[in-house]
DNA sequence: CCTCATTTGCGAACTATTCGCAAAAATCCC
DNA sequence: GGGATTTTTGCGAATAGTTCGCAAATGAGG
């Protein structure tokens, strides 16, 4: 009678596995795709269930793209950094930088704006790419 | 014969007066909204297409929020800066800054990453929130 | 294996956005 | 100003991404 939570099931370890192999923000719809081609038949709502779950859990971090669809990306909460995307392949890299701590800090004493946050993304092309 | 193009139009001098006096990020929603309150009445369609003309022109800066909704605020194009966004009411203050333009700078020469852009924002509570 | 809570798949529902087309409005020229 | 011409608007339908309800399937514990 008591709650067990946290099954662990086939659609959730496959739709992880395609986001731990992915250095880039995927889409609901890709990820399904990606499932599809490894023929893994999963529901899309299934799809979207799973990232809610695995967002509200802290593993992945989402992020509407310029269109406004969402896309995921795993991404360690613990470790605080930025990203640089590649506009060619979408390759993801972290930036990790307390330089930029240190600036956020500072605007914060110049702007007597209360700062608790900030979101930044570098875009340019990767060394593959390049 | 020619092309005549640019028409000036009310429902356009409406929305853009919208815009206007709003400094936060607002959706084709909430502009649509707020001409009904005017009882100024403008199908969301025409909404949407003025949005979109004034993107194209550069007047305006669009951003999906975090739900993928996208929103748009009047923004010059010519200078520029980056936001500080008030998590309380919304509003956008501007930050105009050359240390973050150096910085982006030393990333590429440090990471090898062909830099051709970034976006950046702050969160937190403007002196009037407070 | 047997029971029971959780999860899945399906299709319908919803929301934001776009599109096609006929009617209305703006511009130009006289 | 009046008329011809082009652009813009409004409407409703179409589309795309996402969510929801519910019956059937699956995972966990005994």
């Amino acid at each position: 009678m008591g709650i067990r939570a946290d099954y662990v099931t086939r659609p959730r370890e496959w739709i992880a596995s395609i986001l731990a192999r992915e250095p880039r923000f995927l889409s609901a719809a890709q990820i399904h795709q990606g499932l599809e081609r490894d023929g893994a038949r999963v529901s899309l709502s299934t799809v979207y269930r799973t990232l809610d779950r695995l967002q509200a859990k802290g593993d992945i971090t989402a992020r509407p793209d310029a269109d406004g669809e969402v896309t995921y990306m795993l991404c360690e909460p613990t470790r605080h950094h930025h990203h640089a995307i590649c506009r060619s392949c979408g390759r993801v890299e972290d930036v990790d930088c307390a330089a930029m701590e240190q600036f956020a800090e500072s605007l914060r004493a110049r702007n007597g704006f209360e700062l608790d946050g900030h979101a930044i993304e570098f875009f340019g092309k990767c060394g593959a790419c390049r």
